[in-house]
This record gives structure tokens, C-alpha cells and sequence, in this order.
DNA sequence: GCCAACGTTGGC
DNA sequence: GCCAACGTTGGC
């Protein structure tokens, strides 16, 4: 099993859109970017645990916890002009772009935020993803060691 | 709104 | 294959 962060603008989809959807699950669509798509489509598993993270936001950080439910399949909104993320060079018998769904678990009793993780870049987060200079990876592994040291901050 | 750090595109 | 131009991400 793996532990994954992935990441949403609130003012696009918040993790209260995802609590408020049936049975708490969605399609985590309009992930553009292939080493993100790699990482759905090879590692992820049904079962596998996920940080819900706020991005480009007022107070970026972890906001709560979901599961994957359903593995990869092809992001059918990629083949939507009118969608935000439309990309035309992806036809639905050669999808270009994958999707997972997740199910909402529940929030964290507080934002441990991305300010608050930042200095421990210097110790137990040396190789957090999160916290590398330029990352912008949307969807991105955490060991095992990182999953169980965030939660506990909480 | 600014801008650093990317990733992608396309001319050559 | 190189690389400049461009677009996007995301913190601040």
C-alpha cells in the first residue's frame, strides 16, 4: 500500500465538494501533467490512503484524509470542449489523460499547513515532495515514515 | 498581482 | 536534439 497528497484549489474543488458528494466519492479529474498521470496510472491502488491538500489558496496545507476507490481509467472530461481542462489531442479510443476516483474519509480536526510543515524540510520531512523548491506535482507519493509524521502533528 | 520554477511546444 | 518562447502552478 501506498500514501499519496494530492492536491486541489479549494475555490475549484474543496475537500466540503468532496465530503458533500454521494457516499463522499468522486472522479479526481483534470490532472494534466504526465508524471502525475504515471503515477495514477502505475502505483495507485484501490485502498491506498491520500492526503487532501488546499493549494493556491488563503492557508495552503493538509486539510483532511480520502482513499483511492477507483483506479485509473480515462478522464473523460479531457474530451469535453466546454471543460476547464479540455485538451483535444486526447480521443476517447486513445485517452491521453487518467483519472482516479476518491472517497472522502475525513477532515483532519485541524489544516496542518504548509507553513507548519515547512522547517522540518530540515529533519524528519528532508525528502517530503510537498516541500521541494518548484515542485508543482499535483499528485505525489509520501512514505509511509512522512504519512505517520504529519498525522501526528495533527 | 507578482514572479520563480517548472513543463510543453515548435522552429531550426 | 537544442533551446527560446510561452503557459501553468502555486506560494507569497
Amino acid at each position: 500500500m501506498r500514501h499519496w497528497l494530492m492536491k486541489s484549489e479549494p475555490n475549484d474543488f474543496s475537500i466540503d465538494n468532496l465530503a458533500a458528494m454521494p457516499n463522499g466519492t468522486d472522479h479526481w479529474d483534470g490532472v494534466r501533467n504526465y508524471q502525475a498521470r504515471n503515477l495514477m496510472r502505475d502505483e495507485m491502488r484501490v485502498g491506498d490512503p491520500v492526503f487532501f491538500y488546499h493549494s493556491n489558496c488563503e492557508q495552503p496545507g493538509i486539510v483532511g484524509l480520502m482513499e483511492v476507490c477507483r483506479e485509473a481509467y480515462p478522464d473523460f472530461t479531457a474530451f469535453d470542449p466546454t471543460a476547464k481542462h479540455h485538451d483535444r489531442k486526447s480521443r476517447p479510443e486513445n485517452p491521453s489523460w487518467l483519472m482516479v476516483d476518491v472517497r472522502y474519509l475525513r477532515h483532519l480536526r485541524r489544516i496542518i499547513t504548509l507553513e507548519e510543515l515547512k522547517p522540518y524540510a530540515a529533519g524528519p520531512l528532508a525528502d517530503f515532495l510537498l516541500l521541494r523548491k518548484g515542485n508543482r506535482l499535483s499528485v505525489l507519493p509520501v512514505t509511509p515514515e512522512q504519512w505517520g509524521f504529519i498525522l501526528a502533528l495533527e
